[in-house]
DNA sequence: CTTCTAATTGAACAATTGTTCATATATGCA
DNA sequence: TGCATATATGAACAATTGTTCAATTAGAAG
């Protein structure tokens, strides 16, 4: 049954996911214990298991929730005309996306080996399909001849693990701001496909 | 005193590092256990102790030697006379090094933030001085107008991150064979710094 | 053979792990 | 006010951790 009005669970629960992300983004999944957690949040480690079954399972969540972000927003993004506009669209968004909460995409690809299988399988599908999303770009600027692009997959993997890589570097008030920063990228990308 | 025979401790003390590096490649450094290292070797835990004084010096003599290996094997690479065939040299030879030792590699990339702060620096310089060098092409392409680079260090960021991206899907025996694949990315990375 | 050292065992250590649960406190509703 | 439920404590659990070390075995040198 659903409760009506805001409950102290209601807060402590994203709080809890919160330091989470905060503290296995630092550390390391195995290397963060529940009491971490707890202390982060100010409460004891037994509360934990209020909001959470396991630690398994708040991992898997935290992943889930996040890919499963990712994946609607950027279906949520309107679709443009030609095939270029589409990749500049993606380009910008990953970049964007990415850089606005670094310690979940860190998770993201770093905790991948910590799922048990199941668990495994249906994040690495949701990766799965935030892949075709930009492969069905690179394909369609294929057919219309806006890409010289050799391998569709190939080409997908290189531009992801590129536009990712941001995150590892980029810091705010760096030498560049994100909008130059995400300029940049996109020249290069649209170079690499021959657009 | 240097021993002159080969010893069983010539023979065990790698098969402690090529058991470490299996182990936590596949689970992480912190999931690991010695008594796990030690089953793969086929010894007690406490025989570990004759070939590293502790688990922290374990990792980081993996990543160090790792990075050590690499810096020395892409530096005596012959020096090409142009940047444009410098460059696809360099992409070349990281692809071909990189999926050579996958796990090596997987382990130099994931467990950054498990070093202690003395050894993470010493380790961020190793990998400072790598991308140091593609850096140098990429300039030296640049005021040769050889290339068309916005901006230098983005694109060496870009570039490593593109090619190491290849050890998360090739496998051995798949649709494309690593000369392919060595080629198509190549050829990628050219059209993107304009060469 | 004996002697010396290197290599290894196996038990032990204090500390820490994820998780459970009986008990207590707080909160919202009648 | 009191009752019911949600929230939290804190102690306890067995299992496991990295590491140490006295005792033992193996191997090479003379």
């Amino acid at each position: 049954m659903a409760r009506k009005t805001g409950s102290h669970a209601d807060i402590t629960g994203p709080l809890v996911r919160k330091a989470a992300i905060s503290l296995i983004a630092r550390h390391g999944f195995a290397a963060v214990t529940m009491r971490q957690i707890a202390a982060e949040v100010g409460i004891q480690a037994g509360a934990l298991y209020l909001y959470t079954p396991d630690k398994q399972t708040l991992l898997f969540d935290l992943m889930h929730d996040h890919l499963a972000d990712l994946l609607v927003t950027v279906l949520a993004e309107p679709m443009l005309d030609t095939p270029t506009e589409r990749l500049e669209a993606f380009c910008k968004f990953h970049i964007r996306y990415h850089l606005k909460r670094p310690e979940s995409v860190f998770i993201a690809n770093m905790e991948l080996r910590n799922l048990e299988p199941d668990n495994f399988k249906k994040v690495e599908d949701q990766r799965r399909q935030y892949e075709a999303y930009l492969a069905s770009i690179l394909e369609a600027g294929q057919l219309a001849k806006d890409f010289k692009v050799p391998d569709c997959k190939l080409a997908t993997m290189a531009i992801i693990a590129m536009l990712t890589g941001v995150n590892t570097w980029y810091q705010d008030g760096g030498r560049l701001t994100q909008e130059r920063v995400e300029r940049i990228y996109w020249n290069m990308v649209r170079r690499a496909v021959g657009a």
